[in-house]
DNA sequence: AAATATCACTTGCAGAATGCAAGTGAGCCG
DNA sequence: CGGCTCACTTGCATTCTGCAAGTGATATTT
């Protein structure tokens, strides 16, 4: 599951916690349950992100330690898994298992919420329209997954500087592919 | 937002975070992000819990002073209320807000996809059946919440010791009501 | 081939968050 | 009044996080 690189990461991060209870949204914050799994995720499924570095130079600007942490903690609960590239043996290619793609409703769910109830960098206009046609959105999601399309579902958002939520999109490449729920498909 | 009840917390829990970034997925974990409000709010919204006490019973042993802080915190996030209880000034009343309501969806897909891919103590069955009617379901929480329904959704699925997502229900009170996906509503 | 750069991590350390057990004080109840 | 319940708070040890600075293997450049 990890590619020997040599060395052991120090960082404990969440032990193989004893299940707290049987309950499935307890169990699934066990291996969510934090600030970082779900954006590395989110990652791998909107932006289309493979390797250590674009993950760390993503917006949240999450350390390198933890980083690989999260990494080998979400291979370990079958969410992603890591190949080294072939075309050059310093890179790690990580991916979104089955298991991992089904996350895509938390996701989205959280991306609504988040948009619909604090200021974000995302215009509402795109977000509801991705809301109105939610399984449109997540079947377009999984294709991209099973073709490894290498383009990104979404843009950045992140756009800390400007205006908030507003209704005038950005769009990132000229292809209309950041508003999916537009189309009829 | 606070009931005057003398003392502060130690706990900081989670400062003020200056925003990593904009994006809304981020920003809804900077609120929701954490072992324990999911859970809190799960409480709330399946359970019809209200106090202090039955959020500190509940399955997953939360310590006191973390769960004061988390109560705090989903108040200053405008997630849930308090107010003190007109019959015993000793209790305190939390409730959702409209915005914390607004987390079934993401609650709901959490317990899907655990059910889905781990060993819970959910009946896959019954999961299945709320994945299939997921409007329905949401529409029926809502209500509950809307209507003040004092009595849970569903069961607690804590079941640490028993089968694992075996597929006959436990109902856990004989009103046909843990399967609200079977009725036509 | 040697020097330099890139990539995926580790390491060390300070400060923050967590978990546990033991209070504390206001409010009800007999 | 005395005992009990409820919603917390406090102290302390342990664990986790974040930052800055490595490290070693593999490209890439000169």
């Amino acid at each position: 599951m990890q590619v020997s690189r040599g060395k052991v990461s120090a960082v404990k991060g969440k032990p193989k916690s004893k299940q707290r209870s049987g309950c499935p949204v307890s169990i699934s914050l066990e291996a969510l349950g934090d600030r970082w799994s779900l954006l590395i995720i989110r990652d791998m499924m909107v932006r289309a992100f493979r390797t250590f570095k674009q993950f760390q130079e993503s917006d949240e600007k999450i350390a390198t330690n933890i980083l690989a942490d999260r990494l080998q903690k979400l291979a370990a609960a079958g969410i992603i898994t890591s190949e080294p590239e072939k075309s050059d043996r310093r890179k790690v290619n990580y991916r979104l298992t089955e298991k991992g793609i089904d996350l895509a409703p938390v996701v989205l769910d959280l991306l609504i919420w988040g948009t619909r109830h604090e200021e974000t960098g995302a215009p509402n206009a795109v977000v509801e329209k991705m809301a109105a046609n939610r399984e449109e959105v997540l079947a377009e999601v999984r294709r991209r997954w099973k073709e490894r399309d290498p383009v990104p579902f979404l843009p950045s958002f992140a756009n800390v500087g400007g205006d908030r939520n507003s209704s005038r999109s950005r769009p990132h490449r000229d292809g209309g592919l950041e508003a999916p729920a537009n189309r009829r498909c």
